[in-house]
DNA sequence: CATGAATGAGGATTCATTCAT
DNA sequence: AATGAATGAATCCTCATTCAT
């Protein structure tokens, strides 16, 4: 209990005075918190692990916070104000439905790389949550997926997408972005705004190399 | 307490007959735990419940397996042997690099909707793992990861795939794949394996509409 | 958390101006406390209860009180001084020991159901009580047992009341005095003094039909 | 931990031997928990408090009951259960109301007296209990408030007892009875039967020295 | 005076694991 | 081979109380 280790690396000066801004400090805790629940998972973070980490004591962090669930809803909300407004943006893009997903995926990879709340909406399992908060987050999850089904509908109908299992692109398109933050360094050599053009391009070009543009006439397509 | 009951819907009859060989059984636990640790997650499933759900004891795991430890790590062995065995044929495949990699994709699609194991390799966080055992699960992970980036490179090199991050689109499509078991319903109204070929085609070829095959110029390409 | 609102149904106005009287306030406190001790016991109320049900912080409790403990010693304080007041009215009745037994009683049940105060002292469990505090409460407590036998014994001695075991009858009717509080409603039909002379002559007098007043002499009366 | 005090001088040699009625030791528990509730009151007292005197570990109540709660509910209803059998003895009695009322007081007050398991179910407050075990045991112990308003309106009706308030007397006999727990000592010098009797006839016969009925003189009064 | 913040000391509960039988 | 019993080590959370401002 006296030697813990754990040199204060985050934002945890927050809390070096007394007399701040209670919304720093929440904000600190929800920081430690996204970091550790994502490195550790949610059940293997200890309210201790939290506390020691901002070298503050438990029952601080009550002050806070009414329970553990409370700071994962905490991470969640901020994840998804995030990612919603950054996906609003994108929405507002013209163009035709295909150039509109891509907007979409571009907004969403960028959340997901640059934000750890962003990533705890996607990797953090939210059956940890209370049955009210659950379905809270879930509808707010759903939203995200509603939106990008409606951009790909959008595409089939302009004929800038091609007919699919519009359902399936989008749960393909989700798993593939989602798992990033299991693989993604943030330290990497692309720039974020490289990396999220790649990403998207791969998922909705796909990688088969497109037919000769000769006038050769050719049937055995893709598929 | 609380409704631990739970007919056994599972493969528990190997409990049934008090002669029986112990390797069926173990076969059992694991069938089991890797149902439940896919369903609540490994920390939320408890020694208990899998007990209650074969209806047996506690200590009588303790008998095929040293540590709940010891139970993850049969899960994922299982499912590693299980995915590697369905890839080897599927590398048998002769063809383009575009094809075989198209054929990894399938095969690999297949082993998680069909297994429970399968999809533990892919589900489950691997932290929660010896750190021995850790290692040995990463190994095989590579060399799935491995395995598919060769069929790329191929690809890329017979002209099949265009050029891109091999490391990109593996990622891409690991992800898109692995998160198949988080919606993924084994009473869809899809088949396997038709499932397979749609999910695999759209991470191939993408969802933009190709351009048209026309000899007059055109404007309006994808991006 | 919670709903801890619950707007200031009592006398909490004492804090609304700044400039007051200390001891109004510390009157208060006692007088939110003891409701929520009855309502809850003391255990169960936090010193953060009492505080909102104030509108006022933690601390500030402090200021007036120097433990939770010593809360609980102003209730009883209060009540024992109120109770020992108005007994001693009683006391200076005249009459029969068993008119002043009666009076005695009466004014007990009064005190009882009139003031919050009156009711923690005999409901509160003394065992939450620093040591010291316990044995002077006990000692009042004491003394209110002492008066009401010495009533009791007037009344034997001067054959208004039957000749008993003392003890059992002091304890018989503190006993049901006491309990009072558990399912007393303020709010009921009865008056106070209609409930107190109820309460008091089914204490005294019994239930049982006097036996019928026949010429013939009897001697083997009730029982 | 080590030094523990507490020698057991309870019923804990059920715990002696590994092997042995689980019964037993459920009822070991519940003896000492009842007598701990009830000298410290329930809040007071913790599973160690309570593991310590039985000379067992804390999880090891948790093998027999699931909770704290679960061990007060234990108390309640073996007090519940014992006080209805007992009772319902009492009420196959025969006579006039005003001897089934004396027979159903006796035998309460020897429940209370003999039992610590009877003095749970008056003196320990429910509130301490979840909503739904405490709905369970209020329900028993309106019963037995039931009973008694019954056979008192008995009385009234054959003439044994005098017209009264049936609740108000109800509520007497009740909170003289429960209080019982509080100051009776199982080693006094009356035995059990005597005291019952004493007991029930302060109640239902008062104290007030029944007014002559004749000019003849009396040599011994009731008692 | 008053307050937001912080804390130390428990307390209930869970759970992987080990014994004794 | 299998079981009921038991345990140590956590883990979440509460609360009376004290500081620093």
């Amino acid at each position: 209990m006296a030697t813990r280790s754990s040199r204060p690396e985050h934002a945890h000066k927050a809390f070096e005075n007394r007399k701040r801004k209670p919304e720093l400090k929440r904000e600190a805790v929800l920081l430690t918190a996204a970091h550790l629940f994502l490195k550790q998972g949610y059940r293997r973070t200890s309210m201790e692990d939290i506390a020691d980490r901002l070298e503050i004591t438990k029952p601080a962090l009550y002050h806070y916070f009414t329970s553990k669930d409370d700071i994962l809803v905490g991470c969640y909300s901020h994840g998804i104000a995030n990612i919603l407004g950054r996906l609003k943006h994108a929405d507002e893009a013209t163009g035709t439905g295909l150039e509109k997903t891509r907007a979409f995926l571009h907004a969403w990879i960028e959340v997901i790389t640059t934000l750890e709340f962003g990533q705890c909406v996607v990797s953090l399992d939210d059956n940890e949550l209370a049955p009210a908060a659950r379905r809270e987050v879930r509808r707010l999850k759903r939203r995200i997926d509603r939106t990008l089904r409606q951009r790909i509908t959008e595409g089939v109908a302009d004929g800038t997408i091609k007919p699919c299992d519009i359902r399936l692109v989008a749960f393909a398109f989700g798993g593939a972005i989602n798992s990033i933050g299991a693989w993604y360094d943030r330290e990497g050599k692309l720039t974020t705004a490289e990396f999220s053009a790649a990403y998207a391009d791969i998922l909705i070009d796909g990688v088969s190399m497109p037919p000769e543009r000769t006038p050769r006439p050719r049937r055995s397509a893709t598929k």
